[in-house]
RNA sequence: GGAGAGAUGCUAGAGUGGUUGAAUAGGCUGGUCUCGAAAACCAGUGUGGCACUUGUUGUCACCGAGGGUUCGAAUCCCUCUCUCUCCGCCA
């Protein structure tokens, strides 16, 4: 959410910002209403001054027996207008509240500027040692691989529950818990994250804390009879760990990396891009999430990206990092860089994770500070958080480019250890 | 699922419907004392909104959340959420 002051003080900005998201501007709508809002905030604390002294005024003078009850007839009026204001009030700032909830946050300075996913820029790529982009050579998809091997089986997962709930047998299910436990593992011991396991359900204050709700609530699971959402990522109850919190200052930043199954209606969004693991409901993720200053926000970004991209090296696994322009931004970011993993078969890369600097703007949906020890106030942390990274796309980019020309597939050496075994055959 | 108890500040814990934004103790911060520390003593110690003469300013709101009664609610009433205890069921 956006501070209604900072909107107040930058219209213009504000303005600009949401429409280089491509988003509905509502700008001069929120200032009205804030108008009438302060408006209505100065009447009725006047009359509750009032009603304060008054009030007091007269338990004074019943305590010494005089007759109060002119007094009394006056003051019901005043708050008879009291809650007639205060309804008004409360009916805008409702009003206010609703629409401040669907202003996504504006993009950060150095975002370049753009519609859509075409507008994305490549930063860098990273290939391992004598990788080449062989078109020629005839490639298994993975979901051949997966048949062929035993080890994928998406038609009995559609029989299970549904197309895109993938089903793993034998050594791709030992592979797909040893890549997750190597991902924990890695970010534990190299890169200072504390482990968390959450929660996989979470209720509606998360789910609005984070930002997935209310503009997204069409593409998450919900259960109804417990009001309960399956998360579509462990960024949900991990970010709202500290929500409703004041962190100390010294504690920055707080780092947690965890796993969780993540789940997601994708609707609307059948296609081509739905086959095998390239658009699925259920898949397996391992998230870094983390709390810091505003000042370091920036930095934080840099070195989140450069943990994801490490898994990616230690699995020498073919990457490049893309700057997200203002048109492909979420609605919650303020700047993302994603990370693609190449696909021999498809010939193109794959988003296997998305690291996102929220700045203030999930901390103050989800009232998350820190206490500032020069000011002594509080103040809104700046979230972040980063796929390291989602197994789905990762395992194609694993099984394709791990392919053998008799179609097995070798076992990266970083996940043997993990895996007992060395090659899938 | 059944029965009961509770939710107050950083913590513990008090609070006859009328200077209670909240006693008291502990913690924390600063000071006195000390070569230094401890002890003792003194002082301070919430958040948010709004306004303007932007101030050691004024005012409003907040005692789990939301409603209600009242001139006036932490205190009375209703609903919800959560926690704890006992019983049942259960990985």
């Amino acid at each position: 959410m956006l501070d209604l002051k900072f909107i107040r003080e930058n219209p213009e900005l504000v303005k600009q910002g949401i429409k280089n998201k491509n988003e509905k501007d509502r700008v001069d709508e929120i200032l009205a209403l804030d108008e009438k809002r302060r408006d209505l905030i100065l009447q009725t604390d006047e009359l509750k001054a009032k009603r304060n002294t008054v009030s007091q005024q007269v338990g004074q003078m019943k305590k010494s027996g005089q007759d109060a009850s002119q007094i009394i007839a006056e003051m019901k009026n005043v708050s008879d207008q009291i809650a007639l204001l205060d309804s008004q009030l409360n009916e805008v700032e409702e009003k206010l509240e609703d629409i401040l909830m669907f202003v996504p946050n504006i993009p950060h300075h150095s975002v370049p500027v753009g519609k859509s996913s075409e507008d994305n820029v490549e930063i860098r790529q990273w290939l391992p040692e004598g990788f080449s982009f062989r078109k020629e050579d005839k490639f298994s998809d993975h979901i051949e691989i997966g048949k062929k091997l035993k080890i994928l089986d998406f038609e009995r997962g559609a029989k299970l529950s549904g197309s895109g709930f993938p089903l793993y047998l034998g050594k791709g299910a030992t592979l797909e818990r040893s890549l997750i436990n190597f991902m924990l593992d890695y970010h534990l011991e190299y890169h200072g994250y504390s482990e968390i396991f959450p929660p996989f359900l979470v209720n509606r204050d998360s789910m609005k804390g984070t930002g997935q709700i209310p503009k997204m609530e069409e593409d998450m699971y919900y259960i109804e009879k417990d009001g309960l959402f399956p998360i579509p990522t462990a960024e949900v109850p991990i970010t709202n760990i500290h929500r409703n919190e004041i962190l100390n200052e010294k504690d920055l930043p707080v780092k947690y990396v965890g796993y969780s199954s993540c789940f997601r209606r994708e609707a609307g969004s059948y296609g081509k891009e739905s086959k095998g693991f390239l658009r699925v409901h259920q898949f397996n993720k391992v998230e870094m999430v983390k709390f810091v200053k505003p000042e370091t926000s920036y930095d934080e970004l840099e070195k989140l990206v450069n943990d994801a991209e490490d898994i990616l090296k230690a699995l020498q696994i073919p990457y490049r990092i893309l700057m997200l322009c203002t048109g492909d931004l979420s609605f919650s970011a303020a700047k993302c860089y994603d990370i693609e993993t190449w696909s021999p078969a498809e010939n193109r890369w794959l988003e296997s994770s998305s690291c996102s600097n929220f700045e203030n703007f999930q901390a103050r949906r989800a009232n998350i500070r820190f206490r500032n020890e020069k000011t002594k106030k509080p103040e809104f942390v700046h979230t972040l958080n980063g796929s390291g990274l989602a197994t789905s796309r990762l395992m194609v980019s694993l099984l394709e480019n791990y392919q053998t020309p008799e179609g097995k597939v070798i076992v990266p050496k970083v996940l043997q250890k993990y895996t007992g075994f060395e090659i899938i055959d």
